[in-house]
DNA sequence: CCAATGCCTATGCCTTTCAC
DNA sequence: GTGAAAGGCATAGGCATTGG
């Protein structure tokens, strides 16, 4: 793939009118035959005309696609005018920088690249630029700028310039590290500013981790984070015949020797399915935010929903996740859920009900095992904590202290050891007698 | 393959709250 | 009044993961 890479910088160069480097030692670029006059390429028509597209220049170097996708259609288990995010969604839950105040719904553009190579060098360009928005009808409007040759690139960045000045919020997978940085040096390479630099950016990726990213212990075949993966889960929407992303490279630069636009429509279809999964999943994630735990198919995004309301500090919501987690999940979900709902009580100064909730998680594991779970050794801290200071009840905080002891190492070891000669102390001294008035009458 | 983002964990500092 | 504990907060470094 890098002497690809190494091939297009030639092309490049040559486009530029600077005469090919001799061939070096190692990759000569003989079999490489662009023929600069695009339109030309190929036996019949233009590029734009076997493509269904239309010419963005005279040269027809760039291409322009428009596809449009019914509010009636399905996407998966979701219609396409369900997909559309809207001022009602929660969308500074997950990303306080885009705030409710600015209209950020007016003309949400999506946005997706495909490129010569991850590596974002000088000799990598962004051959299919493809972006998509809803029309007042509900349909999903796709229009994919696509690079029939490297002269085409000044025409795309303008034509694209002018989708991006219409809009109000761009949203990406993953474009805060890859897509839009990639975009911005190549308008800084034909020396304009960038359309992006004052338009407020939403990175679904991000998010999506918060939500659906936990690595599920209890499969280990879960799936990661990756949008295609998203669409399988989040969405029930299964590809067919999709062109893998490392396969994409290839084919446009055998497009380019070739002129052959069959080995593009599959690149074109990856690209508009990956807008619409973009869309699709950026609104189920606001719709589930929301509309709260009740609302979820799985007790993990209840566990997901109640940390991102945390974060936000809607600490009832958060709350009410967790024991939405608790009540629907399995073992894997209730103890974080548990953990994180303990702290939330004790922050609150709800001392009792954080120590039923750091038992719940003890009460979990089997009583044969000795060792202790991260989520046991919280436990039992806590509730040492818990009864030797809150409930004055100095024999089940040495109880709860000796468990502890016998699981920790290192640092957490000496603060144990010094946590139980002090319970040993109080003890021998007589402070027990207050230990009466606890937990015991509930 | 590469860069970069952001989560997790450990660690130290600071303020508050008690017990003596 | 003094000292110890607790717990919130900030910071830093490590780790995994995503894009074509």
């Amino acid at each position: 793939m890098r002497d690809l890479t190494a091939r297009l910088r030639d092309i490049v160069r040559r486009e530029g009118g600077a005469p090919a480097p001799a061939a070096g030692a190692t990759a000569p670029v003989r079999e490489l035959t662009y023929v600069p006059d695009v339109a030309a390429i190929g036996d019949e028509g233009s590029v734009a005309e076997r493509m269904g597209g239309t010419p963005v220049d005279a040269a027809g170097a760039c291409v322009c696609l428009d596809r449009r996708y019914d509010a009636d259609r399905s996407h998966g288990r979701v219609r396409v005018e369900r997909c559309r995010p809207d001022a009602t969604h929660p969308i500074d839950l997950f990303d306080a920088r885009v705030r409710r105040a600015d209209d950020w719904e007016r003309r949400v553009v999506f946005f997706d690249i495909e490129t010569t190579g991850l590596s974002g060098g000088a000799g990598t360009l962004a051959f299919l630029v493809g972006c998509g928005w809803f029309d007042d009808d509900g349909a999903f409007l796709v229009r994919q700028f696509f690079l029939a040759g490297p002269a085409g690139e000044q025409p795309m960045l303008e034509a694209l310039a002018r989708v991006f000045d219409e809009a109000s919020l761009l949203v990406t997978f993953n474009g805060r590290t890859f897509d839009v940085p990639f975009m911005e040096t190549r308008w800084a390479f034909h020396r304009s500013s960038a359309p992006t630099d004052d338009l407020p950016h939403f990175d679904m990726l991000p998010p999506a981790r918060r939500l659906w990213g936990q690595r599920d212990l209890a499969r280990p075949d879960s799936e990661g984070c990756s949008l295609t993966a998203l669409e399988r889960r989040v969405l029930g929407f299964h590809r067919h015949d999709d062109v893998p992303g490392f396969e994409i490279p290839a084919r446009y630069f055998q497009f380019l020797r070739t002129g052959e636009t069959r080995l593009i429509d599959g690149i074109l279809e990856h690209n508009r399915h990956d807008l619409l999964s973009l869309a699709a999943v950026m609104s189920h994630a606001l719709w589930l935010a929301r509309e709260g735990p009740a609302a979820c198919r799985e007790p993990a995004e209840q566990l997901a929903l109640g940390q991102i309301y945390e974060r936000a500090s809607r600490l009832d919501e958060a709350a009410g996740a967790y024991e939405t987690a608790i009540a629907m999940g399995d073992a894997d979900i209730k103890r974080p859920a548990l953990a994180r709902l303990a702290r939330l009580h004790r922050r609150a100064g709800r001392y009792d009900e954080a120590a039923r909730a750091w038992q719940a998680i003890l009460d979990l594991a089997p009583r044969s095992r000795r060792t202790l779970t991260p989520f046991e050794r919280q436990a039992a801290e806590a509730l040492a904590i818990h009864h030797e200071h809150r409930a004055r009840d100095l024999e089940r905080a040495r109880g709860y202290a000796e468990a502890l002891g016998a699981a920790t190492m290192g640092r957490a070891r000496v603060e144990t050891e010094r946590r139980l000669q002090r319970l040993a102390r109080k003890l021998k001294t007589g402070g027990a007698q207050t230990g009466r008035l606890t937990l015991e009458d509930e």
